[in-house]
DNA sequence: GAACGGGTACTCGGATAACTATTGTCCGAGTGACTGTGG
DNA sequence: CCACAGTCACTCGGACAATAGTTATCCGAGTACCCGTTC
């Protein structure tokens, strides 16, 4: 039940764009070869990214991607919804207690929700609220005191891989 | 992303068996009847919860399941992480920020965990300490509350299909 | 009448297929930059 | 020297396969019950 790979890469991915702070856009490739990913893979991802309107994408010579907004204000969940899709919900309910014997009890029966997708529901609202509360901001804040510098490194790194 | 189906039926099925309170074992078939779910599939999700300890099983004619414990200490994390088997973690890190640009850099740089797999499992933790919370005694008690008298009108349906 | 043995029907349990979702790849449309030319 | 048009290379975007995981099903091993027989 685990969330897609892609969602790790383009929770990493987004943090490189936040991170490097670049003035011009970054393509999909450019991305791949920093964490090593396939870069047609990538690309879908950053394509769900740019539908939901957290990156945006610019064709051609020297386009790629940039965030659409502030680091501080792309939170983790922004980019999970935006990669899983709609499908992000981790438990649906599909009413199997009104199958069976419950097929003929009175409809004032289900007049409550299902308990049982209530409490999955409130345990899921926990998960997304703790999710809503960080922010690419929050995360670059925890690397950049953990190992201070590195993100010049990688400028360079990229830098001489550049053609 | 969402967890399987057998994580409902399971849970409404260990719902039915803390319920009815019977006497004797139910049948995995007899389950099956109560949501008019596939018997065959349904007893797979079953063994599942037999495994982890949460029922006993026994076989042979007048044989089934019954609850292993109280209905307040089986919690939904218990039935979860039962049925789904050890893949349970929502987000799992696969440590690509050592990859690419991360190859050349020093191990010192990784002595802090991802923060990424940080968030991302505190968030999860949330959702299991939710879930965790909730026993099925909790449920009875919220069903009972809402729709009085079903267990019994339940006990009498499958009565009368008794063969 | 009571005890015993065999047969039977019913249960779980694990091994085996069909299907869906995820992962991975490819090629085409569009776009901005570069180069050569003309004023 | 500057403006401009044509060409080109590079980008994203969506359409198309391969793989893994989930869903579903079946058949075999084991067990408790039931019935007929015997003491």
């Amino acid at each position: 039940m685990r969330l897609g790979e892609g969602v790790e890469w383009g929770l990493h991915s987004c943090l490189a764009l936040a991170w490097l702070d670049a003035d011009a856009p970054i393509s999909a490739a450019r991305l791949a070869e920093i964490h090593d990913l396939p870069p047609a893979y990538l690309t879908k991802q950053m394509q769900a990214l740019a539908r939901a309107g957290i990156v945006n994408s610019s064709s051609g010579p020297r386009g790629g991607f940039r965030l659409a907004r502030s680091p501080a204000q792309v939170t983790l969940l922004d980019v999970v919804d935006a990669i899983e899709g709609g499908r992000s919900t981790i438990f649906e309910c599909t009413e199997i207690r009104r199958q069976g014997a419950g097929a003929e009890a009175p409809e004032s029966c289900f007049a409550m929700p299902c308990s049982i997708a209530r409490a999955m529901g409130e345990a899921e609202d926990q998960w997304r609220a703790a999710l809503a509360a960080t922010s690419l901001a929050d995360i670059i804040g925890q690397v950049d005191s953990a190992a201070p510098g590195s993100d010049e490194a990688t400028r360079v790194w990229l830098a001489a891989r550049r053609r």
